[in-house]
DNA sequence: TATGAATGAGCGTTCATTCAT
DNA sequence: AATGAATGAACGCTCATTCAT
C-alpha cells in the first residue's frame, strides 16, 4: 500500500504539482481514506522527501556502476551517464520532474539530507571531465565546472520535452547529444 | 500601484512559489490590502499571466532585434542570444525562474496565449541552427530541433546555478558555452 | 462582532470545555463561518488569551481600588475582596471558571503574561496579611503564604458550586466566609 | 497491563488534559498499540471512569474509617480529614486533578455513578460539623453547608499548589489549615 | 493477549474571492 | 482608488474506534 500510494503520487504531482494536489486528491484516486495515508506517511512532505531519495539514490547507483567500470574511456562513460539520464525519462521521468520543480516544499532539514546527494552527481561529472582533460581526452582549457552545469543543461532540461515514444529514441537522443558536447556544431 | 504589487509578487513567487503564496503574503509585504489587489487584477492567475508574458514579450523583442541584425554571422547570432539569455539573470532570474516552474498553474485558456510565444522563441533558434547549417557555418548533418532543444537546456538551467555576482561573469559564461556548443570539448 | 464572538465563547467553553468546544461550534452557535472567526482572532488560544486578560486585568483593578482606600481597616479590606470574588461570579463566573480551568490550553509565551498577573493577585492578599499582622489585626504568628492560598480556596471554589440565584446571596456567604476566616468555628 | 496503562493515563491525563492526550500519546509511551488499549478499556471515557471511582472510592473508604472512630472528637476527626487530603497530594494528587478537572468530560449516565459519591464525601462533612455543633464543639449558629464547601475550598485548593517537597510539609500545612478553621485568623 | 491496517468524522487554519462603502 | 468585513471551500492532519488475524 506504501508502494501503491508514492507511485500514484508521482503521477500526480508531476501532473498537477506537489502543492496543487491534496492528501485528498491522492487517496481518492486509489480508493483509500486519508487515514491511511497518514498510517504510511507522517506528512505530505514526508512523502515528498522518499520521492526525491528514491530517485536520487537510484541515479547515484547507476552513475557509480559507470564510473567504476576501468574498461570505460572517459568519453565512453560521459555517453553512458548521458544515455542513462535520457533513457530514464522513460521510466523515472515524472520522479525527475518532481525532484527538480518541488525541491523548494522540503524543509531545511530533509534538504539538507537531498542536497548533498544532487551535489555529488554533479561533482561525479566534474571529476570525470577533469580526468579526461588529464588524460587527454578532452580540451586542456576547460572550465569543467561550468561545463559541466551545461552537460547537465541539456540532459536535465530533456525531462522537459523528450518524449520517449516519439520520432528519436533514447539511443538516438543520447547519442546526438553526446556527439555535441565533444564535436560542437562548427563545421571545422 | 500596479508595477509595485507585479514586482513584489515576481520576488515572492520566485521565493516561496505561485502557490505557496497568498494573496495576503503579497499585499501584507507591500502596505496595502487585498481589496486593492483585486482592483488591479480580475485574479491570482490573471497575476501570473502578466509576469508571463512580460518576460516571453522581453525576450523575443531582444532576439527578433538580434536575428534581424544582417551585419552578423549565424554564429555571432546564436553567441549573441546566448549572452542574452544569461545576461538576463541578473535582471529577469526571478521572473524567468518563474516562466519556467509556475506555467502549470496557468488555465488551458491563458497557457494558448503563453505557449505559442515560447514556442516561437525556441523555433526561432532551431531556424537560425538550419540557416547556419544551409550557409555551411554548421555542420551540414545537424538534427536542428534537438540540438535547439541542447542549446535551450544549457541556457534555461543556467537560471538554476548561475549567480551573476559569483566568480564567473555573464560573458564569461556565454563564451564557454557558445564555445563548448561550436567546438564541442573534445581533443580534435 | 469580535465582543460577540468572545461573549459566546466564554459561554461554551465554560459549559463544554475549552478543547472541546470548536470554531465551528462556536461559529455555528452566532450565525457566521469560520472565516470570520479568523478575521478577528489570529487562533484558538489567542481567543483563550483574551479571556484570561480581560477576566484577571478586570480582577485586580477592583482589587487595587479596594487596597487603595486608605479609609479601611486590613479586616474590611479582607472582606470586600472576598465578597468581590463572590459576587463577581454572578457576572464573570464563567469566565472564572475557565480561567483556572483552560490554563493548561495557553502557550508558554502566552502564560507568561497570564501568570505573573496571577500571582500578583494572591501576593496582594498575602501582603494585606502581613500588614494586618503588623497593625495587630490579625494573629502575629501567622503563616501568611499559606493562609492567602486557603482564602483563596475557599473563594476560588466557590465558582464550582455557588449558585447566585440560590437560597443565600453572594453578600450573606462572603459574610459567613470571612467570618469563618476570622473568628473560626470553634466554640470559644 | 490493565494497571500499567491507567496509571501511565493519569500522569499524562493530569499534565496535558484529557482531551489533549490521545490514545496514540497514551499507548506510545508504554510501547504498546492501540488494539492492546481496547483489548482493556472499551473507550478512553471508560478509562477516565475507572480513574474517578479509584479516586474517589479510595477516599470515601479512608473518609470513612476516620468517622468512624468513636475515639476521636469532631474537631480531631475534621483535622484527620483534612490532613488525610493534603497527604494525599503526595500520593494521589494527579489523580484528584483529574478529578476535579475532567469531570465534564464523563456522559451523563457515567456522571450519575460518579456524582453521588462525590456528594457524599462532602455531606459526611457536613454531617460532621452539624454533630459538632450539637456537642457543642463547633459554635451553634454555623450554616453547616456553607462552611463545608469554605473546609473543601481549603483542602481542594491545595491540589493546584502544594508542593509535597517543597518548604511545608503536609501535616504541617494540615496543621495551619485546622487552626485557621477551627480559631480563625483575628486577635481575640 | 495483542497487533496492524484501515476508517470516517472532525479539527484548526488558510485562502482566493466578493462586495458594500 | 482603496478598504474592511465576510464567505465558503478546501487543506493538512489527528483521533477514537473497529476488526481480521
Amino acid at each position: 500500500m506504501k508502494e501503491k500510494i508514492t507511485e500514484q503520487s508521482i503521477r500526480l504531482f508531476e501532473k498537477k504539482g506537489f502543492s496543487e494536489t491534496s492528501i485528498q486528491d491522492l487517496v481518492e484516486s486509489i480508493g483509500v481514506t486519508k487515514g491511511t495515508f497518514y498510517y504510511y506517511f507522517s506528512s505530505k512532505e514526508e512523502l515528498l522527501l522518499d520521492i526525491h531519495l528514491g530517485y536520487i539514490n537510484e541515479l547515484l547507483q547507476h552513475q557509480e556502476r559507470i564510473l567504476n567500470d576501468n574498461s570505460k574511456s572517459c568519453k565512453e562513460k560521459l555517453f553512458e551517464i548521458v544515455r542513462m539520464l535520457i533513457t530514464n525519462i522513460k521510466t523515472q521521468g515524472q520522479a525527475a520532474k518532481i525532484f527538480f520543480r518541488e525541491m523548494k516544499n522540503l524543509s531545511e532539514e530533509r534538504l539538507a539530507i537531498v542536497v548533498p546527494k544532487r551535489d555529488q552527481f554533479r561533482l561525479n561529472i566534474e571529476g570525470l571531465i577533469i580526468e579526461g582533460m588529464k588524460l587527454g581526452e578532452f580540451r586542456p582549457d576547460l572550465n569543467a565546472s561550468i561545463i559541466t552545469f551545461g552537460i547537465l543543461g541539456i540532459t536535465n532540461w530533456s525531462y522537459q520535452w523528450f518524449n520517449p515514444s516519439g520520432k528519436s529514441s533514447d539511443s538516438e537522443v543520447a547519442e546526438i547529444f553526446v556527439e555535441m558536447i565533444l564535436k560542437g556544431i562548427q563545421v571545422k
